[in-house]
DNA sequence: ACCTGAACACCGTTCAAGT
DNA sequence: ACCTGAACACCGTTCAAGT
């Protein structure tokens, strides 16, 4: 079975009362239930009741909520297109490859937040971080500072996504911002009462792009990380003793 | 009143029965709640409980839970070390506010994950955007980038702190991570084969220190966004070629 | 092996009634 | 103005009992 590729969900409707359920029905009604609903209409109870059944019965494919959020994810994921070899230049590649993983967690509502909650590491994500690997390797990259980069990509356009996302859904949080923005005090914070229209302008993926280059020329031409992952168990200095407060 | 500062707390035991409640105290109590419970355990009925009241009641105080989040996440943030004028290059105090921003988001069990749902725009989150902006300028970082710049350097911290919270709290996603990674497939994924140890390799703050010089090393020596969201005295050229999405 | 109803121990939010 | 109990409409998870 093509975990990746999108699947076509038979009809709840024309089932047998008791049609027998799967992972798979599980995940792509649950997905279903994001698309339409949104992240506070997705809930176990929720997605057993569109199977025509009690939450109850998901517990023999899932172990727990948690568990269907990571299956959807990875699931999603499968959307995200992997440029061909050779087809462009390697940077213009990764660049599409992470506008790509960036769409596809943003446009379904919900699912960058899910993102942020639950490291993938599923078949389809296993997929993406091995040509993210490839890419940067492919572009001269030391091998640790591949590593650690795809690390960094990956976590900036999830959480991008995951904060244009909450813009987006939340027009309470983005207006309580714009007033805090927009009535701040020129003496006591001069730099931010100057810049309020450059820290609000979003402009689209301009924003986006533009940050994605400034990460992967940082990878590219920052330094390489001083010390070899295979000594990885001894520690520079004690933590200092953080007094709580 | 300094809403920056910590809060004495007058014990509940000797308050008189219906002692008054404030905003401050439903927020300090809250914040208690998180450190000791976590946020799975923090809710409006909990804070109530400790406040010898209804939940009802702190719907005087608070519009909704969303509010009490973004409340308790300002007044987290009046702990971070804002570093003193010229004590030291400004790279440097660059690096230590953002790492003071990391340990306070990350030493609160919980606190990062809301900082992920909830823009900060308090007064203690002006303050550290505020020196955030000073600190790039006094590097001599362009006006757009300064601003750009700060909101990449603040979603970073706040997605890294996010992501090793979970690991940190979430045994059993951490558990199922090294499982899918040390059963990985060579021929599937050579690269993740081979660079799994790089991969797993958290180090401490090496890594995150890493990635932060990547980041601060790609907004200076990077390319300047080539809209500027009010042309000023200083002529940006535009550069040719560069295709919109 | 799978499904189910009911129960357990919770949620955020609203509202009429109190003081 | 503030507090309260009760209600509403939900949660995830467990479990004994069914098929």
């Amino acid at each position: 079975m093509n975990e990746g590729a999108p699947r076509e969900i038979v009809s709840r409707r024309s089932r047998p009362a008791k049609a027998p359920l799967s992972r798979d029905v599980v995940v792509s009604t649950a997905l279903e239930i994001l698309e339409r609903e949104g992240l506070s209409g997705l809930s176990l109870r929720r997605v057993a009741a569109a199977l025509d059944t009690g939450a109850a019965s998901l517990y023999v494919y899932l172990a727990n909520l948690e568990e269907l959020h990571s299956l959807m994810l990875d699931r999603a994921l499968g959307a995200v297109r992997l440029p061909k070899a050779r087809s462009s230049p390697w940077r213009d590649r990764l660049k599409a490859l992470l506008l790509s993983y960036f769409r596809v967690l943003y446009e379904r509502q919900g699912l960058a937040q899910i993102a942020m909650s639950t490291i993938p590491f599923g078949p389809n994500s296993l997929r993406i971080w091995e040509m993210l690997l490839g890419l940067l390797k492919e572009g001269g990259v030391e091998d640790i500072k591949a590593a650690w980069g795809v690390d960094l990509l990956t976590l900036y356009v999830t959480a991008i996504a995951a904060e244009r996302s909450l813009r987006r859904e939340s027009g309470q949080v983005l207006r309580r911002v714009e007033t805090a923005l927009s009535t701040v005090s020129e003496e006591e914070f001069p730099l931010i009462f100057a810049f309020k229209k450059a820290l609000l302008g979003g402009e689209g993926e301009t924003r986006g792009a533009w940050a994605l280059d400034v990460i992967i020329g940082g990878i590219v031409g920052g330094p390489v990380p001083h010390r070899s992952p295979r000594d990885s168990s001894r520690k520079t200095k004690a933590r200092g003793g953080q007094h709580k407060k």
